[in-house]
DNA sequence: AACTCGGGGGA
DNA sequence: TCCCCAGAGTT
């Protein structure tokens, strides 16, 4: 067995060499900007963060920016990356920094830990980046080379074989570079033990990866359990008046898209007529209710079900009616649509709405 | 321990 | 298509 320090020193010689130095987040690498990225990165990849985070920054460009901003603001900013709790708590956690820390990200693991959308890895991740303290992180790409490497059975992400992989994250942990480690684990993860295809004959540490040894490379990780995912449907209003202003309405603060502007929505299309009937009375005499234009549905995947829209559109809406009588609705011009937070499936249909075919 | 939260990209 | 990806919060 290869000693602790020496599987350090080895994957730090690769990343030297191979390793990514050019991330955004990197220069300067600041705790705000180490924050910000690993709270990015949870669930999403790199390449899909990068434009994202500079144009985050570039807009919000330190904690008490961030802590100022209105909320629309940090979901408009965050619209198309998904997990939209992240925003929030990042947010929330923001101001959090700005009453307890004097606006500054605490370095301390506790401190760390009781602001929202921070768990142990993302602390981790934050202490050894942003300053070089000895912490572990245990994210997608490293569950995945200690699995391999001692061939550790099981759903990673089951509680049981997640605590065998902490401690083996602890055991490894070397007394420098903390920083460089870190970023190290995750490019080896990611561009080298790779899920598929592993380049494990180029591979610094292969002589003590008890999966390489055994043959077993290529079904450990142990895969998630399959389940049929249930399918739900709905009807959304597309409300348009005769300058092209859409009706928005925000979601409640909970459940899926919470806070963010989506179009009303209906269990049903007969429903959604109801719905427009009690909202808006004095439009039914100006169009007729039950030949709305039927656009093509929207399908979108969750982690948990399908879901599969059917947009209602109703155009030349007269442009003076006002529906509604409170905040949570809002008529937006087409050039609006990008300063507020929108779901991905309702960005693409209002800017690309395309008719049913017949049937 | 099980469930809840999006979206994109690769195989 | 299916699966995964720099996870955390809630119940």
């Amino acid at each position: 067995m290869i000693a602790r320090t020496d599987y350090a020193a080895r994957l730090l010689a690769w990343f030297d060499v191979h390793g990514r130095h050019d991330l955004p987040w990197q220069h300067p690498r600041t705790p705000y900007r180490v924050w910000l990225s690993e709270i990015m990165l949870q669930q999403t990849q790199v390449r899909v963060v990068i434009p994202y985070f500079e144009r985050f920054v570039d807009a919000l460009s330190d904690v008490r920016a961030l802590a100022d901003a209105p909320q629309d603001t940090v979901l408009a900013l965050w619209s198309g990356l998904g997990y939209y709790a992240r925003a929030r708590n990042l947010h929330a956690a923001a101001q959090r920094c700005v009453e307890l820390h004097d606006g500054d990200l605490p370095r301390d693991l506790d401190a760390l830990l009781a602001l929202p959308g921070i768990g142990r890895s993302t602390a981790g991740a934050i202490l050894s980046q942003a300053w070089g303290d000895p912490f572990p992180i245990l994210d997608g790409n490293v569950k995945r080379v200690l699995a391999r490497r001692h061939a550790v059975d099981g759903w990673p992400a089951q509680p049981k074989i997640e605590k065998q992989l902490w401690a083996i994250a602890e055991t490894l942990l070397p007394d420098t570079r903390l920083a460089d480690y870190t970023q190290a684990q995750m490019d080896f993860g990611a561009t080298l033990c790779t899920r598929h295809n592993p380049a494990c004959l180029l591979c610094p540490v292969n002589e003590d990866c008890a999966a390489f040894a055994q043959g077993r490379v290529d079904e450990l990780p142990t895969p998630r359990p399959t389940k049929a995912l249930p399918e739900r449907e709905a009807s959304l209003l597309l409300l348009e008046d005769a300058k092209g202003r859409v009706l928005l309405e925000k979601r409640p603060p909970t459940g899926i898209w919470a806070a963010l502007w989506s179009l009303p929505q209906a269990e049903d299309d007969a429903r959604a007529v109801d719905w427009l009937r009690m909202h808006a009375p004095g439009l039914i005499d100006a169009v007729d209710l039950d030949t709305p234009q039927r656009l093509l549905p929207v399908q979108h995947g969750f982690t948990h079900f399908k879901l599969r829209l059917r947009p209602l559109h109703w155009s030349g809406l007269p442009a003076r009616h006002r529906v509604g009588d409170n905040d949570r609705l809002r008529w937006v011009a087409r050039d609006e649509l990008a300063t507020l937070g929108i779901p991905a499936p309702i960005r693409t249909l209002l800017l690309a709405p395309r008719i049913a075919l017949e049937d």
